[in-house]
DNA sequence: AGAAATTTGTTCGTATGTATT
DNA sequence: CAATACATACGAACAAATTTC
């Protein structure tokens, strides 16, 4: 079995990151240098500096030749990209935020698509909807879950914005580690195929106000099984 | 006159960034090879390997050791940070995009400020409120943009969701370079004060339905103007 | 299948500009 | 002003993985 060796600069980024979003390094402190850093993980400078310009990327300290490299308040300086980083990235209410901002998102990109869709949209959305049919024959959630996030796949292309697809991208980033997690909340949501099936004619037909209704209606199912659980184990 | 000096990584991170964000490195090439950019850059091979590490982590390019480093696909692996770096930020297309997107969060912001915000919160929502009435006296519009950012800010952090705040930071990152932009666009809803104290007042009541009304006015009057820009401009 | 060439990964060392004290 | 600490940058070399012949 070949273990995935990570590059060392990454696992010093990786270490540091986890120190800032963990709180374990106080807004406006100080890290440590890149000689101490580099001695500490006993790699080389060069490796620190990599990780170091990542952080600096990341919206998460702020370098400055000469004096400390200082760390920032990432709630305020950090994107979205963030989000699946974050320690509690597992925690239902991280988990419940991810997914109001999605439904939030879905909402609109329903709208839109059923405003933009093009006739090489529709077709693509005509296809998965066909792949989703067959996929709730097969019976095994996984493979329904992997249909439907083709769905929207294709409906955040026919929404026709750039900033619903990156945010998109964003929310689904590292998804895989909450991939078991995601089936138990999106059960409901998954198995509703009459109001998915609205939602893709609405958006057929252009019907916008019935596309946001139905995914409206999808995405509550999914926010309940969420209220629900986090209600149960605060 | 003491120039910015850019670090000579960045220089090399957003020369390839251009390249790759406006197409001219096509999706599945391989970039230049390290020593080959470090020569083309007349930089050292460490600051070429820290550009890659920052392009690796923008989700732009997949880096293998003994092979080429390949482009990915920005609109598939990109995530919301890029908004405000595409090469078309500026373009009527891509504000109108990210301003569709803060349209939708707004709405629900305001929906779970009104759910959520707790005492602190209210407090520092009227205080924001009282700053805003003062910024309308003053007359210029920079002031009262900066007053309605700060009362949005509010918001986000009342809504108690920490996706969108992130969310929120990465359509702001940048935005001083829109700013004239975004006070053309922004002009109406800058001037809606009634609709503002509605939204304010919304909030403060816990009235969800009311904030929701409210912020979809005000987002639709910029909507609204951009659409028209749009098609006068196309 | 195997060897050579290419490319990224990592470490050593050295020098310089800048901010803090 | 001087000393110190820090980030910035360059150069050379070897290791490890992939591609190519």
């Amino acid at each position: 079995m070949a273990d995935v060796r990570t590059p060392v600069s990454t696992a010093v980024y990786d270490a540091l990151r986890a120190d800032i979003l963990g709180g374990r390094l106080a807004v406006g402190d100080g890290i440590p240098s890149e000689r101490t850093l580099s001695e500490r993980h006993a790699v080389n400078r060069h490796a620190v500096r990599e990780a170091v310009k990542r952080l600096q990327q990341a919206g998460l300290v702020q370098v400055s030749q000469g004096g400390a490299t200082r760390v920032l308040d990432w709630s305020r300086t950090g994107g979205l990209e963030l989000l699946t980083d974050l320690p509690g990235a597992g925690d239902i209410g991280a988990v419940r935020a991810g997914y109001e901002l999605r439904a939030c998102l879905a909402a609109e990109i329903a709208v839109r698509s059923a405003q933009r869709a093009d006739d090489d949209a529709r077709d693509h959305l005509r296809a998965r909807a066909a792949g989703l049919i067959a996929a709730r024959q097969a019976g095994d959630d996984a493979t329904l879950l992997k249909a439907y996030r083709e769905l929207w796949d294709v409906l955040v292309d026919a929404s026709r914005n750039i900033a619903y697809r990156l945010a998109y991208n964003s929310l689904l980033a590292g998804e895989d580690t909450l991939r078991a997690a995601a089936i138990v909340f999106l059960r409901d949501e998954l198995h509703d195929a009459g109001t998915t099936e609205a939602l893709i004619g609405a958006v057929l037909d252009g019907d916008q106000d019935a596309a946001r209704a139905a995914a409206t209606m999808l995405t509550a199912r999914t926010l309940r099984a969420l209220t629900l659980t986090e209600a149960a184990a605060p």
